[in-house]
RNA sequence: GGCAGGUUGCCCGAGUGGCCAAAGGGAGCGGACUGUAAAUCCGUCGGCUUAGCCUACGAAGGUUCGAAUCCUUCACCUGCCA
């Protein structure tokens, strides 16, 4: 099976120029260079950016030669979005954050000396020392504000609050980079998200006019869940990050593992490496035996170990099968909840003191005190699996379990340690 | 630079002197049901030392017994004009 059409029943591609023109590139004993950016807009990628970063990946393993664009340049500016104006981050913070990026994307694609091996570039090394002039002459002259303007995010932005020439120049900038890595590399398609479709047209346009060269651009689906919510936003709302200092593997790990069943067997097909068979069979089984969760058990533990290695994987899982088993926490020994323990939040509590209110506070599984009385009084505290609804209750040397832990939950399946003293 | 309109809680959005910690919706959170799923129903949704107090309706100041609501100045946003 070809790589497009892999992608196209992976459901990977939402929108592309000529597909039999690309596949024809895509053949050629010259290897294909590709390339997809990433713009440094927060200190971490998140897991939505897996998807255009696997997808070089499959393109790298397929033969073609990936480039990973750290965004250091259009970072500063900012892609106009449908709700408004981004504020702008200093320039120092943005090239940290591009630091911090371009390590991230570096673990998915494989460096060697192979002809296709990746590459790693950042716009601002061509942008950074450009002028105004030579921008607006070489680069500027060949867009027409006319239709600039008929793109779909701008007439939302005109037709709300308007948005800035900044950002109405990123299109130019992303349009150049193209035409930049066309010209240093012979990269002749870029990838990215449905939204970016404007954006790479433009880079491909501006080479067939400056260059006379011809080049390809392929977006691939945004993604969302079967509620049509973004996907990637924890059940807090916040984005679950690649940085396990902002996301911890176990939470990672608990995302996908309550992926909807209705979502798993697309995100499997779109996040994983696994074979078409092995895809089918666990779509099979989602729908056959759901509560079995095999398919959400096999995604998420395919992409911890993506992200966060094997090693990291079998302790998240192990720690959820210790928390989440049907046995009785009693029945656990201490180095098996030290282990589980050693991925969720924990906290110390003095017994016949600390009461139930701090213990979520401490914890961290709840924002401020009301936040935890307002639990407690709506059910959804639990002391070793056992509901408490008492705010003043505190632990007595019998809820102890093995190595010296209580576990506390709120709500269904946040859970934390707590070390009994 | 001129004129007009705007700035409300996580988001959208009502509110033009007391009944406003602020309608309604969304998101979130908890419970029930399940399968750590979806749907549904119910509850909840600023903070605290919680019959009370504190902070909050762009910022600062003022009027008033009392202001998200009135006045002044400032900042920012949008539109029209220059």
């Amino acid at each position: 099976m070809s790589i497009l059409d892999e992608l196209e029943w992976r459901g990977l591609i939402a929108q592309s120029t000529d597909l039999d023109a690309l596949r024809k590139d895509l053949d050629a004993a010259e290897p294909l260079t590709l390339y997809c950016g990433f713009d440094p807009t927060a200190a971490s990628l998140h897991a939505g950016h897996l998807i255009p970063l696997l997808t070089l990946r499959r393109f790298q393993e397929a033969g073609a030669r990936p480039i990973v664009l750290a965004g250091g340049a259009t970072g500063q500016i900012g892609d106009p979005r449908d709700v408004g104006e981004r504020s702008l981050q200093s320039v120092d913070t943005v090239a940290e954050w591009a630091g911090l990026i371009r390590g991230q994307l570096e673990r998915f694609v494989v460096f060697d000396d192979s002809p296709t091996g990746a590459l790693v570039a950042n716009n601002l090394d061509w942008t950074g020392g450009q002028s105004v002039l030579e921008f607006l002459r070489d680069v500027g002259k060949h867009f027409s504000v006319n239709v600039m303007l008929a793109r779909e995010t701008v007439k939302r932005r005109l037709a709300t609050d308007g948005l800035s020439y900044t950002e109405f120049s990123y299109l130019l900038l992303q349009s150049q980079d193209y035409l930049e890595l066309y010209r240093r590399y012979g990269c002749r398609l870029q990838i990215g998200g449905s939204d970016q479709w404007g954006n790479i047209v433009g880079g491909a346009d501006l080479i067939r006019r400056v260059d006379g060269g011809s080049a390809h651009a392929m977006t691939l689906p945004l993604v969302t869940d079967s509620e049509g919510r973004k996907f990637g936003k924890s059940t807090g709302g916040g984005n679950i990050w690649l940085d396990p200092r902002l996301t911890s593997p176990y939470a990672w790990y608990q995302y996908f593992v309550n992926v909807a069943d209705a979502d798993v067997g697309r995100y499997l097909r779109m996040f994983t490496f696994l074979s078409r068979e092995e895809i089918l069979a666990l779509e099979e089984d989602t729908r056959e035996r759901p509560h079995l969760r095999a398919g959400q058990k096999r995604l998420a533990a395919e992409l911890t170990t993506l992200v966060h290695g094997a090693h990291q994987t079998e302790q998240v899982v192990a720690a959820s099968a210790a928390l989440f088993g049907r046995g009785e926490l009693t029945g656990l020994d201490a180095s098996t909840l030290d282990a589980a323990m050693s991925e969720v939040p924990t906290a110390d509590a003095v017994l016949g003191e600390t009461t139930l209110v701090d213990l979520l506070i401490g914890t961290g599984l709840v924002e401020s005190r009301g936040a935890a009385r307002r639990a407690v009084g709506e059910g959804g505290a639990y002391v070793n699996n056992v509901k408490i609804t008492d705010e003043g209750w505190t632990p007595s040397s019998a809820d102890v379990l093995a190595g010296g832990w209580l576990v506390v939950r709120r709500g269904k399946r946040n859970l934390a340690g707590v070390r009994a003293r």
